[in-house]
DNA sequence: CTGTTAGCGCGTTCAG
DNA sequence: CTGAACGCGCTAACAG
C-alpha cells in the first residue's frame, strides 16, 4: 500500500487476497461468501479505507455523483437558508450531498455558479432563478439534468416550479384591510425585475384597484430605501391609512420609519413574508407567512421524483400563503 | 458525437481535427498554436463541451478537487449561515465550491457528514466540531486533509482554530455591570457539552466571583427553557438585579420572560451574540457581538494558506467581540 | 459465486 | 510544438 495518500481498492484486494471485483461488491453491499466479506472488511478497516466518489461516479453506468446544485439569492438569507436546510434534510435521507452558492441577484454570478456546476455533473438541480435569460439554465436541461425552480418562475420553459401563492396572499391581505374600512393602502415592493415583487405588485392591484401613483413604490430593494420611501410616503398629504410591505427587509425598514413619524400605533401595517422577532415589537407586526422549508422540501421531493425516472410533463406547484394577525394589521382607519 | 449525455474532450479533438492532448492544452491555458486554439475553442462552444472534474481530479498529481467541506451547526441558523456565506465568498476568488452540512450537533450525524466528506476527497475541511472525540477527523488529519476548527476548540490535536474571545466577552459585559453598581448578576447558558457556552460561563465566573446558584443556570438549550428558568430565577427572593444570556436564542428567550414579568425596564440585560431587530425591541438589546462572517473568513484563509503550502505549527487565532450598548444593559440597579 | 479485463474522461508522460 | 499511449480508482461485463 501507499502510505501517502490513501489506500485504493486494490490495495484492500491484496491485503485481504482477494480478487479486485469482490472489494468492490463487498464495499457495495452485493452479496459475497460471508468468510471473504469479513477478511475484505477487516483489510479495509485496516488500511482505513474509503471508497472514492469520483471514480466511482466516473466509471458506473449512471454517471450518478450523488451531488445535487443549489443557486440561492444567499447562504446567509434566513428565507434562502431554511430552504437549503430543508433541501439537506431531503436529500440526506438519499446520501446526496448539496453544493450550495449565493448568486447575490446576479446573472453573470448565476450563470457562472451553474457552469461549475455542470462541470460537477451534480445529479440535478435546485434554483432560485434571478430571472435574466440563462444559457447555462437551458444547457444544463438540454443535457438531461432535472431542474427545479423554486420561488420563482422559471426562465426557462419546461422547468418544474416550486412557488408561493405570492399574488393571492397579497390580495387576500389587502381585502382584510379593506374589510377594517380601510381605503388608502400604501404598497412598497422589491425590484421588479423580480418575479415575487410583479406578483405581489399584481396581487395588490387586483384587491385595491386603482390607487395614487405615490402610494405605490416599487423597486425598493434595502430596509433604508424602505425606511426613506415610507418616510416620504406619510409626509405628503393626503397620506394613506394603511400600509402593505412586499419583503421582510422592506418591512423592516417601514416599520422603523413610522416608528420614527410616532405612526405606528395608527396606521395599519402588514408585511410578505414571516422574520424572527416579529412578535416581539410593538405593536407585533402582521405577516402574509410563506413557508420557505417548505418550498424546499417540495422542490427537493420534485427532484427526487425526476431523478427516480419521473418523465412527466413540467409541475408547477403552488404552495398557499398563511395571514398571520399579530396586531399591526389589525388596526382601523383613524374615525372608525 | 453523442447525443445522449454531454460531449468529452474526444468529441471536441474530433470536431476540431486535432488530437486529445491538444484540446487538454486548449482549455487548461497551455500555449498552443493560435490558429489551433481557436479551431478548439469553436469546436468546443458549439458542442457545449465542459471539462469533467471529477475526471479531472482522478488524473490530476495532486488530486485537487477544488471543493471544500464546510460542518456547520445547522446551515439555517444566522450565525452559520453568515459563516458559510464568508467562507463562500473566500472560495469563489479560488474557484472553490462549497459542500456544506449541518451536524445538528449530533457527534453521529457529524462523523457520517466527515466521512461522506473525506469519501469526496474534498480539499479541506472547515469545521465547528460538537466536541465530542472523533475518529473521522483524526482520520481526515492523518489523511493530510487541512482542516480548521472555527468557532469551538478542535476536540483533535494540532487542528488550526479560530475562535471568538468568548471568556473576555463575558468578564468585560460583567465587570460593565459591576461598575454600574450592580452586585446580584443571573447567568444561563447553553449546554455545558459546548466549549463556547463553557468559555463563556467561566468569562462570568472570573468577573463575578461567587454568586448564589440558584441564579446560574447553565444547560439551558432553547428559548423556551431560557423563558422558564428566567421567569424562575426572578419569581424567588431574592432576585438579581441584572442578567446576563450566553447565546442569542437564550436571549430572546429571557427578554420574553422580562416582558411577561414586568421586568424588562428595570433589570439590567446583556446578550452573547447579536442578533437581528435586536435594536428594535423595547428596550434595545445591550449585546456581546462577535462577527461570524469574520470567524468565517479568517477559518477560509487559513485553509487557503494551508493548500499554498504552508506547512507551519497550528495556528490558533482568537478574535475579539464588541460590547454594543444599545440601552438594556445600562439599566442602573435599583436605588441608585 | 469469484477473478480477470476493459474502459469511464481526463492529464501527463514520451516520441515525433 | 503536436499526437499517441498510458493509467488515475473504480464498476460492468465477461469468463471460469
Amino acid at each position: 500500500m501507499s502510505d501517502r495518500g490513501r489506500a485504493t481498492m486494490k490495495d484492500v484486494a491484496a491485503l485481504a487476497g482477494v480478487g479486485l471485483a469482490t472489494v468492490s461488491r463487498v464495499i457495495n453491499g452485493v452479496p459475497v461468501d460471508p468468510h471473504l466479506t469479513g477478511r475484505v472488511l477487516d483489510a479495509a478497516r485496516q488500511l482505513g479505507y474509503r471508497k472514492d466518489t469520483a471514480a466511482t461516479s466516473l466509471r458506473r453506468a449512471d454517471r450518478r455523483t450523488n451531488t445535487i446544485g443549489l443557486v440561492l439569492q444567499d447562504v446567509a438569507n434566513p428565507f434562502s437558508s431554511a430552504l437549503h436546510r430543508a433541501v439537506e434534510d431531503v436529500g440526506v435521507q438519499r446520501g446526496l450531498l448539496v453544493l450550495a452558492g449565493s448568486s447575490d441577484e446576479e446573472p453573470d454570478r448565476e450563470r457562472e455558479l451553474l457552469g461549475v456546476l455542470r462541470t460537477r455533473r451534480v445529479d440535478g438541480l435546485i434554483v432560485v432563478p434571478t430571472g435574466a435569460p440563462d444559457g447555462e439554465l437551458a444547457a444544463a436541461h438540454r443535457d438531461g439534468t432535472p431542474i427545479v425552480c423554486v420561488d420563482r418562475a422559471s426562465p426557462v420553459p419546461g422547468l418544474d416550479t416550486v412557488t408561493a401563492d405570492n399574488r393571492g396572499g397579497v390580495a387576500g391581505a389587502v381585502r382584510a384591510l379593506h374589510d377594517l374600512g380601510h381605503r388608502d393602502i400604501g404598497f412598497v415592493a422589491d425590484h421588479s425585475s423580480l418575479w415575487t415583487a410583479r406578483e405581489r405588485h399584481a396581487g395588490f392591484v387586483q384587491a385595491a384597484g386603482a390607487t395614487r401613483p405615490a402610494w405605490v413604490r416599487r423597486d425598493v430593494h434595502t430596509a433604508e430605501a424602505a425606511r426613506q420611501a415610507v418616510t416620504e410616503m406619510f409626509a405628503a398629504a393626503p397620506a394613506p391609512t394603511a400600509l402593505v410591505t412586499a419583503q421582510n427587509w422592506l418591512t423592516v425598514g417601514a416599520r422603523r420609519a413610522l416608528v420614527e413619524l410616532g405612526l405606528h400605533r395608527t396606521v395599519a401595517h402588514v408585511g410578505f413574508d414571516d422574520f424572527p422577532l416579529a412578535d416581539m415589537l410593538d405593536p407585533p407586526v402582521s405577516v402574509i407567512a410563506q413557508d420557505p422549508a417548505e418550498l424546499g422540501r417540495r422542490a427537493a421531493l420534485l427532484l427526487l421524483s425526476r431523478l427516480d425516472g419521473d418523465t412527466g410533463p413540467a409541475a408547477a406547484v403552488t404552495l398557499p400563503t398563511r395571514y398571520i394577525a399579530r396586531g399591526s394589521g389589525e388596526i382601523p382607519p383613524p374615525g372608525r
